[in-house]
DNA sequence: TACGGGTAATTGAATCTTCAATAGAACTAC
DNA sequence: GTAGTTCTATTGAAGATTCAATTACCCGTA
């Protein structure tokens, strides 16, 4: 075991600042499309990665790449959406693993009711706050950091 | 109701970016204390206020700010805490509603043990993935849109 | 063909979070 | 002092997430 690199006071700022304005975002965002649309964020993100998809179609396992979860969280998002009947499942004819999971016409509705108001709720929460450079280092660094990560 | 702003390119492709590297950063952050000291990052967070504080003490409220979560979570957390032995509560003698959580010397201690490796994890995730400068505007950005939701 | 290792997705249990409701205490104004 | 309001914190239930285990399948190789 290598001795520790603490972090330094400014690092320390920065990542309490980091953690807690993400957490206040995430949760503003959260918070208005369980009020407004009843239902959680990362529902929000399943519909609308199915609906810029071809046929509105993805694999499980393509649907939880473009949404950074599990494949497990994914699985049971898509069961409570599948009960909600704004997504359904579909067998995959060439492996018989595969699943696709498919935004049903009602899923597809209410995505777009959906989407006004959480467009304001991001809107209000970014891109109202910062100026177009901090919008512009915030992408770089974003991509940066996820570029790392996966 | 207005009609909708929505988003345009760019700025879809930053609040993309934006989601996604904080849930990767966030999950490798909080796996890496589960897996290695058995505690998700939110109480972790709970222990470092509490260990700063004087007294090691803090009324519920104020952790609940100084942790951006919401008193519920705090609440139901602390109880948690609690039956670990790594956080005690006690009445507050002026105002009979208060409560103070009160970081344990196990507490500290597991604390003590835990944050070499959650250290190494926010270097890796983060201060080794950007340069100063990105660090820097990080920071402002942070501040920034934490100042706005509060 | 049969083996073995890897892949796709799901499941159940334990845990964590949210929401709405509640209790009790403190403040405010009369 | 007391009625009404606000503040502090907790609770229980419903819902979401994690982890480990599991099922079923694919594919390369002998």
């Amino acid at each position: 075991m290598t001795e520790t690199r603490w972090l330094n006071a400014d690092e320390q700022r920065t990542w309490r600042a980091y953690l807690n304005s993400h957490r206040l975002v995430l949760d503003a965002i959260d918070a208005q499309l369980r009020r407004d649309s009843g239902m959680p964020q990362a529902y929000y993100e399943i519909l609308v990665q199915l609906s810029e998809a071809p046929e509105r179609t993805l694999r499980m396992a393509e649907l939880a790449d473009a949404t950074c979860v599990s494949a497990s969280r994914l699985s049971h998002a898509v069961t409570r959406l599948q009960e909600r009947g704004w997504v359904r499942r579909e067998d995959c004819p060439t492996d018989r693993r595969g699943q696709f999971a498919v935004l049903t016409d009602e899923g597809y509705a209410v995505l777009a009711a959906a989407a006004p108001g959480h467009v304001g709720a991001v809107r209000g929460a970014i891109f109202d706050a910062l100026d177009a450079e901090q919008v512009r280092r915030l992408d770089e660094i974003s991509q940066t950091l996820a570029r790392r990560l996966t």
